[in-house]
DNA sequence: ACCTGAACACCGTTCAAGT
DNA sequence: ACCTGAACACCGTTCAAGT
């Protein structure tokens, strides 16, 4: 009975160490060979579990998604469930370093099953009474609002010329609840 | 009366050669060794009149919002001139390729009077009735949507993912319209 | 003041070949 | 199935030197 030799990498120890990375880092170091290096491994060993590195910055961006997701509470509103969807979002960006630019410059993969994949993330809100298209678009300008307030944020300069012309909680805040809000019932 | 020669480029060929560079091979095909070749120029040239890649990107991103800034026709309320200035925020972010990146990759330069500058920004919609703190962090709020937005819109699997699930135009609208609805009289 | 030449220290990705 | 070695075609940036 021979045994075959274990793996010395999978998709999701490569994932983490591109989070461990991009920690220390940031996105402008998070390069490919350096990521083999810290795993051990040649640089053309990582292209055996992920396409290339829009597609590793694709699943990260997936990862940080899923951790907003599971930040929010149980609601039994839809409109609490947004608020608070937003501020999961705030929370999961805010930590991973440069977690907006990998969002903005990762692949999606398409996903097989799109139907059920569009009725996932529709759910907790059709839970709470939403139709499945408002559902998704009421997600989708959420998401959009807190991707983008994120940019301002991480873009040093910027942060620190905003910061002295307004305060990034409240703001975020008020144009969170604004949006919301504005939703019609 | 010797004439000095005159320069081979400055700042303002150089962002224009950096946008054609843009439309033609999008944000990863934008390097500044191609720039310095499209100008005729060796690469280390460039640094002469930019501080490095993150500056020029900040340079382009200015001129992004400025376009938009200049589509806003006048307005006689405050709610219509950020509605106004979220759609000119997103026909400015279609206009150029990968709008949305360049903004999120770029490094604003402090600029040394930041009052005036807030002034500035603030002023259209200052003009109509809101005081600066509200005008900031309103219009604060509508760019990150329109910049979240468009992060969305140019992820090109994203994007053919989420056609089939919502309408972009109408979810986009919706999503303004709730916003800015939602800022407090 | 403005630009070149040459160099430093890297990149992402492919692909034949190994095990 | 999973990884290495070697290579291809690039990068951003610095800096002495030229004009």
């Amino acid at each position: 009975m021979s045994r075959s030799p274990a793996p010395a990498l999978d998709r999701d120890r490569l994932i983490a160490a591109a989070f461990a990375q991009l920690e220390e880092v940031g996105l402008d170091g998070l390069s490919m060979r350096r990521l083999a290096a810290r795993l051990g491994v040649q640089a053309p060993a990582l292209y055996w579990h992920v396409e290339d590195k829009a597609d590793l910055l694709g699943l990260m961006a997936r990862d940080i998604y899923a951790v907003a997701d599971a930040l929010v509470p149980p609601q039994s509103h839809w409109r609490d469930w947004l608020l608070a969807f937003g501020r999961a979002l705030r929370r999961a960006f805010a930590t991973y370093r440069d977690a907006a630019r990998v969002c903005a410059a990762g692949r999606v993969q398409r996903d097989v099953d799109m139907a059920e994949n569009a009725r996932s993330i529709a759910e907790p809100l059709v839970a709470l009474g939403l139709d499945q298209a408002r559902a998704l678009s009421c997600k989708a300008s959420v998401i959009s609002f807190a991707l983008g307030w994120a940019s301002f944020e991480a873009n040093g300069p910027m942060h620190d010329y905003l910061d002295e012309m307004l305060n990034f909680d409240e703001s975020f805040e008020a144009g969170l609840a604004a949006l919301v809000r504005g939703f019609e019932g």
